[in-house]
DNA sequence: GTTAGGG
DNA sequence: CCCTAAC
């Protein structure tokens, strides 16, 4: 999307549909995006609108409304939004004076669902928006509209969108883009259809959907919603983009025409929505719009031809809600809501990171979405698809196809894909990435590392000390012989040491276990009993600050791994055949011990006062015995 | 913070 | 040795 046509986002909401709202207790809600640049729409899930609601609200910009219909879509761009802040903060919020406009577009549904889909629309009584998904949410919204000020809280949420006649440059820029694609449009079938950019100049002009081709439809299809259809029904094709073009899902059915994005019936009356609750402001603005050359036909508003869909189709979908729709129609409807499924049940991890994701919404200090698309755009790869959605910084959005409510979408991998490992990562990745959101992205850093810390990782601490990961090793004064005597190290070295700091960035120094402090262990499990891994270091390993008490677990395990299956090697050679030379090798009875303290402690369940182990296999070695 | 367990 | 969950 281009940065100037961010002024007026085209921030499109479109329901798909009008489904019986009931019984559907928790679909997923997308909402579809209108990037702009190519129209594509792009589902983006309610986290990922929401962190976006903050610039919309700052900038006096209307958000769409949520308009829960079930398993319906509603698709919103949040990536528009993202951009469009740093847009805006260079002081060109015109949106209150530029050109008011609406383009409610019809969610972007697969198109072989869609099509018995179609003709299920709802009857008018089925119409009524249900709220309990995002109730606040929405009144909230209406509470910051000061543009918009149409009743849509109870039967109607459409809401209009500001946009700017910035859009004019852009369509011509996706016209002209799109040139290519009309050359080899003719004649080809769907399949061929590979431009990156919607065909918009299928509908400039006077177009009759009745005369056009199914190719012609298609590439309609796709300058109305921003994406391809393999369909090759008329009736339908036609339909859904008049119901797009018009932002209702209550079409006529036949002998509509496009003039200049705008839909006339067979008398060349424009289709337009009543405008009784469109503020005078808005057909003003509406009114300003002079880009194209307006259809006489056109009654009402004949210089009001915006590329988009002004307010008054808005207000006109309204009105045709009220068109009866056949009770077939409706059980369609029903049998379509019976496949609805829930899917992608949220993993725990999922769920955090979205939580992760909605507190640094509520800071108003938010990620860039673009700086996660990029990142998980590596991780995800497997999920790309042809389809890009470009921005006016050149980031490309894959998305992936995503299963919606057994609809299937293109859905921006964002957000809701598990990260593998991701915090250091991703804040090296973030750290070798300056660019146009670098003040973004350092507040992401920040406000991730406070996450982290919060929830106990340690990347924030690698963060804020990196430059004890150098000093690290070399400040111990601390020398390990072959037979694991350890001389001595300062009380400065010990809380450099302290591997925590390095955690995050880099591997904690390897240190080998020597041999005293495998004895110490031994003791210290004798004496504390196995598990009592904190004790036994305090008692034991108070001088060895690098040996936490994970680091006496992983040891102790590794010790009994060993004497389960080196012992009995060792007993047939009697002499250990160590492949790895420069590790030392860990005395049979020194095994010997591990395992039987091991058996014993396991056996005897709870462990008892400490034992003074009684040298089982006589050549115990005791040397090492007194703690520190 | 500690411990257990998987990686 | 790292990471995470569970406590």
């Amino acid at each position: 999307m281009e940065v100037e046509g961010l002024q007026g986002a085209l921030v499109n909401k479109c329901a798909e549909n009008e489904f019986e709202k009931k019984g559907c207790s928790d679909p997923m809600i997308y909402q579809l995006v209108r990037v702009e640049g190519d129209g594509t729409l792009v589902p983006a899930t309610e986290d990922e609108v929401l962190q976006f609601e903050d610039y919309l609200h700052d900038e006096k910009v209307d958000l769409p409304s949520i308009e829960d219909v079930g398993h319906v879509e509603e698709l919103f761009s949040k990536d528009c939004m993202l951009l469009k802040k740093s847009d805006l903060e260079d002081g060109s919020s015109k949106l209150e004076t530029t050109e008011v406009g609406t383009k409610l577009l019809c969610a972007d549904l697969e198109e072989s669902s869609l099509h018995s889909l179609d003709d299920s629309l709802s009857p008018p009584s089925k119409c009524t928006v249900v709220h309990d998904q995002q109730p606040d949410k929405l009144h909230s919204e209406q509470g910051d509209n000061n543009i918009t000020p149409q009743e849509n809280t109870s039967t109607e949420t459409a809401k209009s969108t500001v946009l700017n006649d910035s859009f004019i440059a852009e369509k011509d820029r996706a016209n002209a883009c799109s040139r290519p694609a009309d050359d080899t449009s003719t004649g080809q079938t769907d399949s061929q259809v590979t431009s990156s950019v919607p065909d918009f100049s299928i509908l400039r002009g006077e177009v009759c959907l009745d005369e056009l081709t199914i190719r012609e439809l298609q590439e309609a299809f796709r300058a109305t919603f921003g994406r391809q259809t393999t369909v090759k029904d008329k009736v339908w094709l036609k339909r859904r983009i008049t119901m797009g073009l018009m932002n209702s899902c209550y079409v006529p059915s036949s002998g509509c025409v496009v003039k200049n994005y705008k839909i006339f019936d067979k008398d060349g009356k424009e289709v337009i929505p009543n405008t009784e609750e469109i503020p005078e402001v808005e057909l003003q603005a509406i009114s300003l719009v002079k880009d194209q050359v307006i259809s006489p036909v056109n009654e009402r508003n004949s210089s009001s031809s915006s590329y988009y869909q002004s307010d008054d189709q808005q207000g006109f979908s309204k009105r045709l809600k009220r068109v009866s729709i056949t009770n077939d129609e409706q059980g369609n409807l029903l049998a379509e809501q019976s496949t609805i499924k829930r899917i992608r049940k949220p993993t725990k991890r999922f769920i955090e990171e979205v939580s992760d994701i909605e507190t640094r919404d509520s800071t108003g200090k938010l990620s860039s979405p673009a700086k996660r698309a990029a990142h998980d755009e590596m991780l995800l790869k497997q999920w790309v698809t042809p389809f890009h959605e470009v921005d006016s910084l050149r980031t490309s959005y894959p998305t992936r196809k995503d299963t919606l409510g057994g609809l299937s979408v293109h859905v921006p991998y964002v957000s809701r894909i598990r990260r593998g490992r991701p915090r250091k990562d991703f804040i090296s990745f973030v750290d070798k990435k300056p660019s146009v959101k670098c003040s973004e992205a350092q507040t992401t850093v920040g406000v991730m590392l406070k996450k982290d810390g919060e929830e106990g990782n340690h990347a924030r601490k690698a963060f804020e000390a990196p430059p004890m990961v150098n000093s690290l090793k070399g400040d111990h004064s601390e020398v390990l012989d072959n037979k694991g005597v350890q001389k001595q190290q300062t009380n400065a070295n010990n809380a450099a040491a302290k591997p925590k700091i390095n955690r995050g960035f880099t591997r904690k120094h390897h240190r080998a276990w020597t041999l005293c402090e495998v004895l110490k262990l031994v003791d210290g499990v004798a004496l504390y009993g196995a598990g009592k891994w904190s004790e036994i270091r305090k008692a034991a390993f108070s001088s060895y600050s690098y040996r936490t008490s994970v680091d006496l677990k992983d040891k102790w395990r590794n010790l009994i791994r060993a004497s389960q299956t080196q012992l009995p090697t060792l007993k047939d050679d009697g002499c250990p055949r160590k492949t790895n030379p420069s590790i030392v090798p860990i005395p049979p009875s020194i095994l010997l011990r591990v395992k039987e303290l091991n058996e014993l402690q396991s056996q005897g369940g709870v462990f008892t006062a400490p034992v003074k182990f009684s040298a089982p296999k006589s050549n115990v070695v005791q040397k090492g015995s007194g703690f520190l």
